[in-house]
RNA sequence: GUGGGUAUGGCGCAGUUGGCUAGCGCGCCAGAUUGUGGCUCUGGAGGCCGUGGGUUCGAGUCCCACUAUCCACC
């Protein structure tokens, strides 16, 4: 159930219910590949952290633990003890990031597991069937997220080819939600707009797709090399050829100026491993800008990472502390940068739904771009 | 004290029969990273090759002395 609030221009301020609870949108969805939050970042934490929807990997879980072990677990909900909504990405994804140990072809991907080099086949039911297994409260589309600068040709019998996966996919999840002992009943399938940087590639599939009529689509293939303004134009095209009384979701992105430019656009929904592969990586976000916590100048900055933060790493530990901690490789470093930068990212999208809510949202991205592009402070 | 070994950037080491701007790993400094393999990648700084003499057109490489350090023996 999806219910718009509030528009200002193509921004959407709107209410995404599910049977795992109501998500306010634009939202961000923390990454937890794995089922788990990299960094040391339990479900009690995400909570926390303001966090609404969680974001777990089908292939991965698929490799390990196995699919199967979940179901017996109860589904991915018990599993990680995280009773809000979770979104499945379907591995379509690491068709393209694990190129090199996979094989396309029509009826699906041949690949060669990261884990123990064991031969997998994941095709559109494959797919669907891991995660029905998981029982996630969205399962994407499985798709081939072709490369930016690949060639037209290709990119069109790419598109031709997801857009078939698709219709499978659908008719996959259907049959899954309907058999008894399914963990997850109401399991919703978005669909992926593709199309490289090709509008009119995009515009023809995000048409032929939107006849699914499917519970959300999902843009993919953005953000993979290109440049920002190519992107930010590609959604100015798409956009508006995807159901407007559906949620939207930008899928990988971003950094804090893509998901403004994004809810700008229309986007919903926004997932990135850039909060937590930074955090863990030293790398945090603030309104005064990154900064780079191994570098040698916090060696005595007694500051927190963010003054005024309201989040429990910066209302309790300076910058010289935890940069000690990254160096030292503790834990506990990446822990709490990870926990600061969720919290950034979840408070920004708060901080957007609260800005559309008393509809001033274009001067609250005007003066947060101000804030995001500044240079680190001294 | 005697015999033997070793001395090359912060640390650990390569440096072929003496030959052009002395390399490597780690560390350090800086930067990348967009549906995550706790990675990976890209740049950069830093060395009068223990000290002093000698041989040679030319010495980190050969010779002598000294100093430091390690091992064995007394």
């Amino acid at each position: 159930m999806y219910k718009i609030l509030k528009t200002e221009g193509r921004a959407k301020r709107c209410e995404f219910t599910t049977v795992h609870g109501t998500v306010q949108t634009p939202v961000f969805m923390n990454v937890g590949t794995a089922a788990a939050i990299k960094g040391a970042v339990s479900s009690v934490d995400l909570k926390d952290l303001g966090c609404q929807i969680e974001l777990s990997n089908t292939y991965h879980l698929h490799v390990r633990p196995g699919d199967e072990v979940i179901k017996k677990l109860g589904g991915i909900h018990r599993f990680m003890a995280w009773d809000r909504p979770i979104l499945t990405d379907s591995g379509g994804f690491q068709v393209f990031s694990l190129a090199s140990l996979r094989k396309i072809k029509e009826e699906g991907v041949y690949f060669n597991s990261h884990v123990d080099g064991r031969k997998i086949f994941m095709g559109p039911e494959q797919s669907m069937q891991i995660q029905s297994n998981l029982g996630s409260t969205v399962a994407m589309a499985f798709d081939e997220c072709p490369p930016s600068l690949a060639e037209k040709q290709y990119v069109k019998e790419s598109v031709d080819r997801t857009t078939r996966w698709l219709v499978r996919c659908k008719a996959e999840m259907e049959r899954l939600c309907a058999l008894e002992d399914t963990v997850n009943p109401d399991q919703m399938l978005f669909g992926i707009n593709q199309g490289a940087v090709y509008p009119d590639i995009r515009i023809e599939h995000a048409k032929r797709i939107s006849d699914l009529d499917l519970p959300g689509y999902s843009i993919g293939g953005l953000a993979v090399g290109e440049p920002n303004e190519v992107m930010y134009s590609i959604l100015d095209e798409v956009v508006p050829y995807l159901p407007q009384n559906k949620p939207t979701y930008l899928m990988g992105v971003g950094t804090p100026r893509d998901i403004l430019e994004g809810v700008y656009r229309g986007v919903d929904f926004f997932d990135c491993v850039y909060p937590s592969r930074n955090g863990r990586h030293g790398h945090l976000y603030t309104d005064k800008g990154t900064v780079r916590l191994l570098n040698a100048k916090y060696e005595l900055d007694d500051r927190p990472i963010e003054e005024g933060c309201g989040c429990s790493t910066c209302r309790t530990y300076s910058r010289a502390y935890i940069r000690h901690l990254l160096k030292a490789k503790e834990m506990l470093g990446m822990r709490l940068c990870v926990i600061h930068n969720l919290y950034y990212y979840n408070n920004m999208m708060r901080e957007i739904r609260d800005a559309l809510d008393e509809g001033r949202f274009a001067s609250y991205m005007k003066s947060k771009l101000e804030k995001v592009s500044a240079d680190n402070e001294k």
